[in-house]
DNA sequence: AGCGTGTCCTGGATGC
DNA sequence: TGCATCCAGGACACGC
């Protein structure tokens, strides 16, 4: 499942192999990844010819900017989506293929399984702050679609003090608030597990039960395993994420909580256990991380 | 306004 | 064994 360790290094990939080359063709297959979009031609008339100027990315957003346009072309890849660089146009597509883009050289695909990701072509707008819109951009510009979420954790410019700010004014469950894309983007159910393990606090404790100070350390916590998630390339469980080279990542292995359930938690022993929290599977371990009467 | 739930989708896992 | 149902998840539309 793409969370943000995942789409950067996609973007990463796409850096190495996309960056300056030319878009010559889209090809839509799948009406569905383009439902925000339902006309091939959009794409075709504001990327066609260009050449690829940036690859951005906020939290799980990715977006590919372009010369002589202001248009972005924004993709989201769900929970299945992938992009894969090829170094010529393939023969066959992969099952799933939902768009081609064929580059001045080489290709890139836009596959995806279960269908929540989608490409579209976004106006761009101001950031707020007037500072550069997310990781590989140095415009102060984001897609529209993307003003609402908040900066990542690994953005320099994300106001750590202000999302803690926010984070003790509200009663949802902690767990809810990370994965709340509002608040900082990126963090997806593996994270939240992972970075609530490691700050050791209960994913059902409310913001409010909070200090701001911890609030900001969550943040710092979540950082921290973000970054660390990225260095191994991502988490892998299968087939279903894989980097713009078809490699898998090496997260896995150094998961602590999420998917643990019943294996002893690397810090103390105690069994992992699994829990619906706001409406997701959620992992923790009980005896480090307690719900106390307050919370 | 803020909070909580339902929905989209596919294929692998589980249950009878 | 085979069929049916369940479950996973990100984002957002709703409803209270």
């Amino acid at each position: 499942m793409p969370e943000l360790p995942e789409v950067e290094t996609i973007r990463r990939g796409l850096v190495q192999h996309v960056l300056g080359r030319r878009i010559e063709e889209i090809t839509i297959l799948s009406g569905r990844a383009v439902r925000k979009d339902p006309d091939p031609a959009v794409f075709a008339d504001s990327f066609a010819g260009r050449r690829v100027d940036e690859v951005a990315r906020r939290g799980k957003f990715l977006w590919l900017a372009a010369e002589g346009t202001d248009r972005l072309l924004v993709v989201h890849l769900g929970m299945s989506g992938q992009l894969l660089v090829h170094g010529a146009p393939p023969q066959e597509l992969p099952r799933h293929t939902a768009a081609a883009l064929r580059l001045d050289r080489g290709a890139l695909l836009f596959v995806d399984q279960r269908t929540f990701g989608h490409l579209h072509v976004a106006e761009p707008a101001p950031t707020p702050d007037g500072l550069a819109g997310g990781a590989g951009t140095a415009r102060p510009l984001v897609p529209r679609e993307v003003l609402h979420i908040g900066r990542d954790p690994l953005d320099p410019h994300l106001d750590q003090a202000a999302v803690a700010a926010r984070i003790v004014r509200t009663t949802s469950a902690i767990k809810r608030v990370l994965l709340d894309q509002r608040y900082v983007s990126g963090i997806g159910n593996i994270y939240a597990d992972e970075t609530l393990w490691a700050a050791r606090i209960h994913p059902a404790t409310r913001g409010s039960a909070l200090t701001p100070a911890r609030a900001s350390a969550l943040v710092t916590t979540a950082r921290e395993v973000l970054a660390r998630a990225v260095a191994a390339g991502g988490t892998s469980f299968d087939a279903l994420y894989v980097n713009a080279f078809g490699e898998s990542g090496y997260f896995a292995r150094e998961l602590t909580a999420y998917g643990r359930t019943g294996l002893p938690c690397p810090r103390c022993g105690t069994p992992i256990v699994r829990e619906v929290i706001g409406g997701r599977s959620t992992h923790l371990c009980p005896t480090c991380q307690q719900l106390s009467l307050t919370d």
